[in-house]
RNA sequence: GCCGGUGUGGUGGAAUUGGUAGACACGUCGGAUUCAAAAUCCGAUGCCUUUAAAAGCGUGCCGGUUCAAGUCCGGCCACCGGUACCA
């Protein structure tokens, strides 16, 4: 009688045997090739949801493979502990938002331990903790020291009834979230880190990112937006030369206007003695700071009644304010060719101003200005000398020409803006610095750092704490020793994601950021991740990375050779969210089924880069599977010994399995290495499996290529199921699956004596024939004309081609 | 709005370089086993016509290239992710 499969049970043991064992302990070891696998740590919100799950099965999976190719892996876990919902969640539950994180923490850690996933636990890292971000405010106050961090002013979303800064998220339909009050622009005094000085590096090294996906490679190559224009000013009587930046100087003799941003010094300027003008600036405040809001909301402008002088005719070309101009972007002011722009074509037409055409339309497509703009580049009119002169031409000309006047030159500009890294909130790092009257704003010396947040708070949501601590913020300037006051911002918590894959190298280094370990372990080989990541965390990462280059901290340019960008899980087609009430719990699962078949489901449903359809169905399927599985293994052991394999005495049958058996290894290597398509790779070994049950006999050899089968396929399941494969590696081979090699694929295995061969007739298939494997194309030609139905569909017609793809297929071409 | 992606049976998905559309799994139906059920095993299963053999149709929509298109090209539609303070 056979023991059933008894998942729980297994799982603990596997376990206890990995801990007790150290098994996944990293270390250096330079008689082997390294491998760095990273899933990117997770916020510790509550609980494990199906999104970790699976973006940690598929790190695990990957990490247990390349330990079967022989690496010395390195996968360590963390927890991006600073952030927004812990303040959400200080509210609603009256509890400090260290207390709620840690708890957390301490939740999801047993749970990640819980589905046997390869981590080195030593590593462990905590954002929240000073020994974390000490490092990150040494970091930042060398960036002051290099002047990469600057302080200027910049907008946020405010509300006034709440006295407080409103995320993005917590703007719905123009309203604060809690109060329902209406949210305003605010300009304030924040700290940017210059992310613009290595624009053209970001935008070059993409080009050696062959190992991401070519998308995020896109997202990232527009999000920098490099684009070579030229800068243009305008000059004005008793005032400064309003400057716009734009990509096409060759239709400055069509500017019929200019569009400067509400926030713009020319704005103000005109707004201080034009009360209608002022309040229509007021107005247009109303919306939140976020682009797609700023990108689809109606186009509103006003004629502030002041204008500037054309460069080139001197003529005078009127000033409005636009709602859609950003003041972030450029200088903040553009300026508009109605006829050859369509957003400039569309505020034209509404406000009645005047549209010049100066680029001449083709036969192939004419220009038709009282339909739409003429966005096509072409030959120039109505440009007085530059009439006849084609795009590039045009473009040179004009330039130069603006250079002789002093108006203007050729420039690169990138969409990119420096990165704002200050919060008005509590719960992050404290931004290192003293603000002292009379030294300005004052890094925290080193032996000050940590700058450690105060975890013991009352938290209200109104405001943080921190800035209502005199305790916290009344400092002496570190510079000259008078009364000065500390920062009481903290930084924006993408700061800590960006580096914690290098601190992860050492972590229990206490003396310095980062030490050579990091120069050991980096660059991560593979990194995993959600792709609402593409840009943001990714592209920060990437500048991090470069600015601790160029502190000396590590030597490679680049943090993550290869990306894996893993889909959405969902149910009933819409994104799992506490809010929308579909959740599963994974936890739920595990105890009924198991961690193997939790992650099996999450490996099998869908490949890893596209969204995953939640199926409770398709969970039960993959628990059967490893019943199957079970069974297989344990049925062939009872059979007892039997002869070594002899591949020169088996008949066909045994043959056909074993062939079975190494196409399948060689397919799921390829799976699991080159294509990453974890799916397709279960789905081959489930059709070995199927051919082992089929297999019928139990001679010496039937046995021997069974053995050998099941060998490989637990093998090649381990780094998905690594439970039920320790369990029976242990009764089939005997010693630790975690020590056995990846099989290897017996060439010899593979011949085939024939081929089965598609026959077409005008593209349709009408027969398939079996031919020996070394038959030529006439051969070939010969038996599909020979074929029955091939010969009915020809029917008296006349054969014009016949296309042979040996191996594959016959098309006969007839009319 | 802009940038990027996705769309294939009743369902999740497969088809890797333009060469058999639907692997593998779920579900459903039929059968075996059972006092009965669960579990397990065997078989069928894109739609449509048909006793069968076989034929026709079929990869979001419209058009194109090709001996051959899910795959390439042009134009649409729908949905999803990002859009700089959610992480």
């Amino acid at each position: 009688m056979t023991q059933e499969y008894q998942p729980n049970a297994i799982e603990h043991d596997a376990q206890a045997h990995w801990q007790k064992s150290e098994a996944f302990k990293a270390m250096r070891d330079d008689s082997r090739e390294k491998f760095y696998c990273l899933a990117m740590f997770p916020y510790p919100s509550g609980k494990l949801h199906m999104g970790h799950v699976r973006n940690y099965t598929i790190g695990d999976v990957i990490a247990r493979f390349q330990r079967m190719q022989g690496k010395n892996v390195l996968q360590p876990m963390g927890w991006d502990a600073f952030g927004l919902p812990a303040e959400n969640a200080a509210i609603k539950n009256n509890v400090p938002p260290a207390d709620w994180t840690l708890r957390n923490i301490e939740d999801m850690r047993a749970q990640l331990s819980r589905l046997g996933f390869a981590y080195d636990w030593d590593r462990e890292v905590t954002t929240c903790q000073p020994d974390y971000y000490r490092w990150e405010q040494w970091f930042f106050t060398r960036l002051l020291d290099r002047g990469l961090a600057y302080k200027k002013e910049a907008e946020v979303n405010w509300c006034e009834n709440d006295q407080t800064v409103l995320a993005n998220e917590q703007v719905v339909d123009g309203k604060c979230w809690r109060c329902d009050n209406p949210v305003e622009r605010r300009s304030i005094s924040q700290w940017f880190i210059k992310i613009t000085d290595y624009a053209q590096e970001l935008l070059d090294d993409l080009d050696q990112l062959d190992e991401w996906p070519e998308q995020v490679v896109a997202m990232q190559r527009n999000w920098i937006g490099r684009s070579e224009g030229a800068n243009v000013r305008f000059e004005r009587d008793g005032g400064a030369p309003l400057e716009v930046y734009t990509t096409r100087p060759d239709t400055l003799m069509g500017a019929t206007y200019l569009a400067v941003a509400p926030q713009h010094p020319v704005a103000l300027e005109a707004a201080a003695n034009n009360p209608e003008l002022a309040t229509f600036i007021d107005e247009i405040k109303a919306v939140k700071v976020a682009e797609a809001d700023m990108a689809t909301m109606e186009k509103l402008g006003m004629d502030t009644g002041l204008t500037a002088k054309h460069p080139l005719t001197g003529d005078p070309v009127p000033i409005w304010v636009a709602n859609f101009v950003l003041m972030s972007y450029g200088s903040g002011a553009v300026m508009s060719v109605p006829a050859h722009d369509q957003r400039d074509w569309e505020f034209a037409t509404k406000y009645d101003l005047p549209i010049v055409q100066v680029v001449a339309g083709t036969d192939d497509r004419p220009a038709q200005l009282d339909e739409a703009a003429y966005t096509e580049k072409g030959v120039l009119m109505n440009s007085g000398p530059f009439d006849g002169l084609p795009f590039e031409q045009a473009f040179d000309a004009i330039v130069s020409d603006l250079a002789k006047r002093g108006l203007g030159e050729k420039t690169v500009n990138f969409r990119l803006r420096d990165w704002g890294v200050s919060r008005q909130r509590y719960w992050g790092a404290p931004i290192p610095v003293i603000n002292c009257e009379g030294c300005g704003a004052v890094a925290v010396p080193e032996q000050d750092l940590p700058v450690t947040l105060p975890t013991d708070v009352a938290f209200e949501g109104v405001g943080s704490p921190i800035k209502k601590m005199p305790e916290f913020y009344e400092v002496d300037c570190p510079q000259c020793g008078k009364p000065a006051t500390r920062e009481t911002d903290t930084f924006d918590t993408f700061m800590e994601s960006s580096w914690y894959y290098a601190r992860y190298a050492c972590s229990d280094n206490d003396q310095a950021m980062l030490d050579s370990d990091a120069d050991y372990w980096l660059e991560v080989d593979q990194y995993v991740g959600g792709i609402e990541h593409a840009i943001l965390h990714l592209l920060y990462a990437r500048f991090f990375h470069k600015l601790m280059r160029d502190e000396g901290l590590i030597s490679s340019s680049e943090p993550f050779k290869r990306l894996l960008t893993q889909g959405m899980v969902l149910k009933d087609g819409a994104k799992m969210s506490k809010s929308k009430g579909n959740t599963v719990d994974p936890q739920a699962l595990i105890d009924r089924y198991g961690a193997d078949t939790v992650r099996l489901f999450s490996m099998f449903a869908a490949p890893p880069e596209q969204s995953l359809e939640w199926s409770d169905a398709g969970v039960e399927g993959a628990n059967r599977f490893l019943k199957r599985l079970w069974r297989l293994v344990t049925d062939h052991v009872h059979h007892g010994s039997h002869a070594a394999l002899d591949p020169g005495a088996l008949n066909n049958a045994q043959k056909a399995l074993r062939r079975k058996t190494h196409e399948t290894i060689a397919k799921v290597g390829d799976d699991y290495g080159r294509r990453q398509t974890f799916n397709t790779a279960i789905a081959a070994v489930m059709e070995l499996c199927n051919e082992i049950s089929k297999h019928q006999g139990n001679e010496d050899q039937d046995l021997a290529v069974t053995h050998e089968a099941l060998r490989a396929a637990l093998l090649m399941l381990n780094p998905v199921v690594p439970h039920i494969t320790y369990r029976l590696w242990h009764l089939l081979v005997g010693d630790d699956i975690l020590d056995a090699p990846w099989p290897s694929v017996d060439e010899s295995a593979l011949v085939r004596d024939e081929l089965e061969i598609v026959v077409q007739v005008n593209g349709k298939v009408r027969a398939k024939i079996s031919v020996p494997a070394n038959a030529d194309k006439a051969a070939l030609e010969a038996a599909a004309l020979a074929e029955e139905n091939v010969q009915r569909f020809i029917d008296g017609n006349t054969i014009r081609k016949v296309i042979v793809v040996p191996g594959k297929l016959v098309n006969v071409v007839a009319n």
